[in-house]
DNA sequence: CCCCAGGGCCCGT
DNA sequence: ACGGGCCATGGG
């Protein structure tokens, strides 16, 4: 439930925990300004603080029309209470039980396609805060200078850089990859036209990327196009799986495993999952 | 020195 | 199809 109201969006009566989104490891641009969360997609910033029982999403002086590009990022259309409840249906037990108390108004957003591609090669055999300081490099250097902020570069400032930038900003192995990303995007006019495929078409067209595996893949279908059907298995997954049903199959068993068990919504089962065990019970 | 991080590629079986 | 070595880099 939401409105729009002097150039704000005001959400109350629905999950929505901005410190949970940004620190759901789905996003690697953002800040903590006091009790104010700013979060950046694409050329564009919004921020956002609760304010008592509801959240208020405010914008830039004179960017207010950036509200309904928000209220499609955060999904508020969606109404977290309804899925959760059809979770719990899915699968009973203290331990999904807890993982939906921890990650309450957690939401999945709705990312721009082609920052969400480069972040999650970059994401690789990589860490959540050095990939969050390749990601400020890369804006830094190459993104327009918004005053406040700088915008995350579009594929063609990006394609006409040199590998050697990359390996410079400290994308390591990952910077052919990275720039093969962004020349790609850039013959093909952007990634708006994948949004059109079945799921499954979706994967194997984001799979001949260069640096994109099956967990990429399903990263990017889950971030960016909203395919809630798909389970990324990360090392974490891996970790939660031993845990949680004692076993160790290969990632492609645990992903199938995880998917048919939460159905339609299994990308944002991962998503409190992932959350719940790395905040509570990592060591 | 080791191991690990929101893994993928490339090579052998 | 599946397994293992390798890969840049920084932190613990």
């Amino acid at each position: 439930m939401y409105a729009i109201k002097d150039d704000r969006i005001i959400i109350r009566g629905e999950p929505f925990d901005p410190g949970k989104i940004a620190e759901s490891g789905q996003i690697f641009r953002y800040e903590k300004i006091g009790e104010t969360y700013r979060f950046h997609s694409g050329d564009k910033v919004c921020l956002v603080s609760k304010k008592g029982p509801q959240v208020e999403i405010a914008f830039p002086e004179g960017r207010e029309s950036w509200a309904g590009y928000f209220v499609d990022y955060f999904n508020l259309d969606l109404s977290y209470g309804k899925i959760n409840k059809t979770l719990r249906e899915r699968e009973t037990g203290s331990f999904i039980e807890n993982a939906l108390h921890a990650g309450r108004g957690i939401r999945i957003l709705r990312q721009d396609k082609f920052e969400t591609l480069i972040s999650f090669i970059l994401s690789s055999n990589n860490n959540i805060p050095r990939i969050k300081m390749i990601i400020r490099g890369l804006c830094e250097n190459l993104g327009e200078n918004r005053g406040i902020y700088h915008a995350f570069p579009g594929p063609e400032k990006m394609a006409a850089q040199s590998e050697s930038f990359y390996r410079d900003i400290g994308c390591g192995y990952r910077s052919p990859w990275v720039l093969g990303a962004a020349q790609r995007t850039l013959r093909e006019k952007g990634l708006e036209a994948y949004s059109s495929l079945p799921t499954a078409a979706l994967l194997e067209a984001l799979k001949r990327f260069d640096g994109v595996g099956p967990k990429v893949a399903d990263c990017i279908a889950l971030f960016a196009y909203n395919r809630y059907e798909v389970f990324p298995v990360d090392t974490w997954v891996k970790k939660i799986y031993r845990h949680w049903f004692g076993g160790s199959p290969g990632a492609s068993v645990m992903r199938k495993n995880l998917a048919e068990k939460f159905g339609d919504y299994a990308g944002i089962a991962q998503q409190y999952l992932f959350y719940y065990y790395r905040k509570d019970l990592s060591p």
